[in-house]
DNA sequence: ATTGACCTTTAAGTTAAGTATAAGGTATAG
DNA sequence: CTATACCTTATACTTAACTTAAAGGTCAAT
């Protein structure tokens, strides 16, 4: 059974869903919002994605989960050929810098959990630790 | 001048809020969503914070930040003396295993954007980089 | 004792990011 | 040729996380 699409790698909006675990109401909005547009239409009008559209989808749901809005994921990904050369740099440079950001607060997220995780285990009389859960910087004093 | 609370250590609403660049509203409301409740009250019923509430306070406020909704952080929080130090632990663990997940998702991110930006740089006739942005993992064939 | 900056509560409004619903067209199997 | 599983659009609804607004109480200084 040939579906629609699968000649040239071509998928279709529900293929597409399965494939990557989003609903197909989602890239519809994906494409009504300007960040996910499909690589054509058949005749009929139903939408096709190609391999482009998945690691864009790729991209925009793991920018979605570390916590970019879509209007950030957005800016990430149209650095088009209408940015200059420099400009597109210096936006990377920029999201760079918040991403880098970002990893700095989960390692902190991070290690806070697994402070406590470990001072939990240690301690001998039930975990009576967490009372001030949170502490991971002991050295903080005189706000 | 001495105000209300800088006895001791406790700050009020506004005094928080500042220091930490939030709104105070957003306090209120984080005590009505049940996930930071000030350390007291003045007998007029102004809200009084410590140290400990700050440090919480920063916990949240990075939870939300990597993409934890607020009530996947109070679970992280709310790891108190009712829950059994098995229990705590378990917790503990499934919440590292998103954490690190979620480490792994930004990394990708980060290496997609530096990627970008590296090809941007080494390529001598304009920008042409971008129109298949989000290539990262080049080895990837028959979906 | 009044001013002005702060605090209180309750209730309503906003924004982002989807989800759901309705009414209908299309492709393929039997 | 019809069933059914999928697709289309447009519109409306939902949820999370705040934010704003309204009406008023409190505190330190003048």
């Amino acid at each position: 059974m040939v579906t629609l699409s699968n000649r040239k790698g071509l998928m279709t909006i529900g293929q597409v869903a399965s494939l990557m675990g989003v609903a197909s109401t989602t890239l519809r909005y994906y494409e009504r919002a300007g960040i996910l547009k499909p690589a054509g239409r058949t005749p009929a009008g139903y939408r096709l994605y190609d391999e482009i559209s998945i690691r864009q989808l790729e991209f925009i749901r793991s920018a979605r989960a570390v916590g970019f809005t879509l209007d950030d994921t957005r800016a990430l990904l149209r650095l088009d050929d209408r940015t200059s050369c420099d400009k597109v740099q210096e936006m990377i440079q920029r999201r760079l810098g918040e991403v880098d950001e970002r990893l700095l607060e989960l390692k902190r997220v991070r290690s806070t959990l697994a402070d406590t995780l470990k001072r939990c285990r240690s301690s001998k009389k039930g975990c009576a630790v967490l009372a001030d859960f949170g502490a991971g910087k002991p050295s903080r004093r005189k706000v």
